[in-house]
DNA sequence: TAGAAATCGAGAAAAATTTATCGATAAAAA
DNA sequence: TTTTTATCGATAAATTTTTCTCGATTTCTA
């Protein structure tokens, strides 16, 4: 585990380090200005050689006895990340889900910013939110070539999924964000993240019913 | 592998499935009664035995030189999870994000349902969406108890979601599904998945970055 | 009805990831 | 100044997850 970051990073390691930005940041506007890996660990209940691990991949180093400077570890994850240079992307599909994505304000800290919005609903089309335009669908492609866009969100309903993957990739998009429970193909280079809530969802009630078939139940909760 | 699920069941595994089962429902649309492992496969880009394992899970049995009977295989799954017995929750956050998951008519198909929602801003209090009234934030726990309620989404800001997960807990609730990029410390017994958007943006966006280093970018795209 | 082809289930092997160990080092305490 | 303590980095061990292998089984074809 060298100081520069190699190119071959777990990918459970990439979803960890944006937790630990998250936390870092809020130690440091409580106004902490160094951190171990042990107490990190206690906060987000993982094991100190883990975080260290995940840590180096960003390239920073810690002081033994000591651990890390929280704002020199901040700035480290950001850079590993690149957050700073803005990546934009165009989302497809305005409807509660596309409009909460767009709203969002959260994702400028991730150097990602959502810069054109399409829908093939007449309803939406022409409508702004959060200083974003709608346009028509049929614009896609041609806007992608253009503004030369390299990310497109999928938020439309899962059937118009592959129609919409195929109008990106054919735009020049090489990485793909979809929100859609549908299965896209794509050609060789192209990226797909699928951000599959029914998952998470299905994680979270599928431990509950094991729990309660442990019986381990907590006492206070059957009455 | 014997045919009852057992309950130490890895979780790339609990991930996998319901992707499985939305693509065996769409298959089952499309008029396909069998299936097997190598055709699922092909369509998921997943390893054949991997995904027989996933789905021996569920307690199914393939036959050999045929496969699965798709309307079985989904009802196994459907069982495994237990998506017949409606999981009810309660929704904490009637903002953009928690307005997208209340409306979702997807979720009953995963045993999932909102009861109510609950915020502290008077703007939203008593409004209705989807046919749920928000309820003021102070009833959140006497009505966790009263209505015997085991599953809370928090959908507040990040400052806000320790206080929340606190209410709910005081009520009795045990499953935490938060969409708050916050770190929440729970007692014992207390299951909590956390729903961290940007940690899927931002391996995407790292991948992406990983591939233009690479040089392996699609010719097309460099225009 | 015999042989070929496809697929399953089970278990072994390989790979990836997490967890543990240990010497080195910096800071604090004696 | 010396000792003690906490923590790092690196490496090794353990665990988990994925991938491979292979004999058994069922269907299809000839
Ligand atoms: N809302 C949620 O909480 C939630 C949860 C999990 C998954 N999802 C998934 O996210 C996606 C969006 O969900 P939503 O709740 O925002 O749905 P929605 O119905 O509110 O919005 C869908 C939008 O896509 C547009 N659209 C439809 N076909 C299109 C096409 N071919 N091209 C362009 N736009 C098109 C519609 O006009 C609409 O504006 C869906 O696939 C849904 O399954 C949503
Ligand atoms: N919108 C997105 O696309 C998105 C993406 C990633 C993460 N998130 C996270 O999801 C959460 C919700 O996001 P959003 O976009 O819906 O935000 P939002 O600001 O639109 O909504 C937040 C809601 O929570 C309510 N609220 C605030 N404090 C509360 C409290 N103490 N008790 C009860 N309710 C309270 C507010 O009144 C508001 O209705 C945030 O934590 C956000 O970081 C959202």
């Amino acid at each position: 585990m060298k100081g520069k970051p190699d190119y071959n990073i777990p990918e459970p390691t990439l979803r960890r380090l944006p937790r630990y930005y998250n936390y870092l940041k809020a130690l440091l506007n409580r106004g902490r200005e160094v951190v171990s890996c042990t107490h990190i660990g206690k906060d987000l209940e993982l094991d100190p050689p883990q975080i260290r691990k995940d840590l180096a991949y960003t390239g920073i180093r810690g002081l033994p006895k000591v651990g890390y400077q929280v704002e020199e570890l901040i700035k480290s994850i950001e850079d590993f990340f690149g957050w700073n240079n803005i990546d934009e992307a165009f989302l497809v599909g305005v409807g509660n889900m596309g409009r909460a994505l767009i709203d969002y304000k959260g994702f400028s800290r991730y150097g990602f910013k959502i810069i054109a919005a399409f829908d093939n609903d007449s309803e939406v089309i022409g409508k702004t939110f959060n200083g974003i335009e709608v346009l028509a669908l049929n614009k896609l492609t041609s806007l992608c070539k253009r503004m030369n866009v390299h990310i497109g969100v999928i938020a439309t309903p899962d059937h118009a999924a592959q129609e919409v993957a195929d109008m990106m990739i054919a735009g020049g998009i090489i990485g793909i964000w979809n929100f859609a429970p549908a299965e896209i193909r794509t050609p060789e280079g192209v990226i797909v993240q699928n951000e599959n809530l029914a998952a998470g969802l299905s994680v979270l009630c599928k431990k509950l019913q094991m729990l309660k078939q442990s019986g381990k139940i907590r006492q206070e909760v059957i009455e």
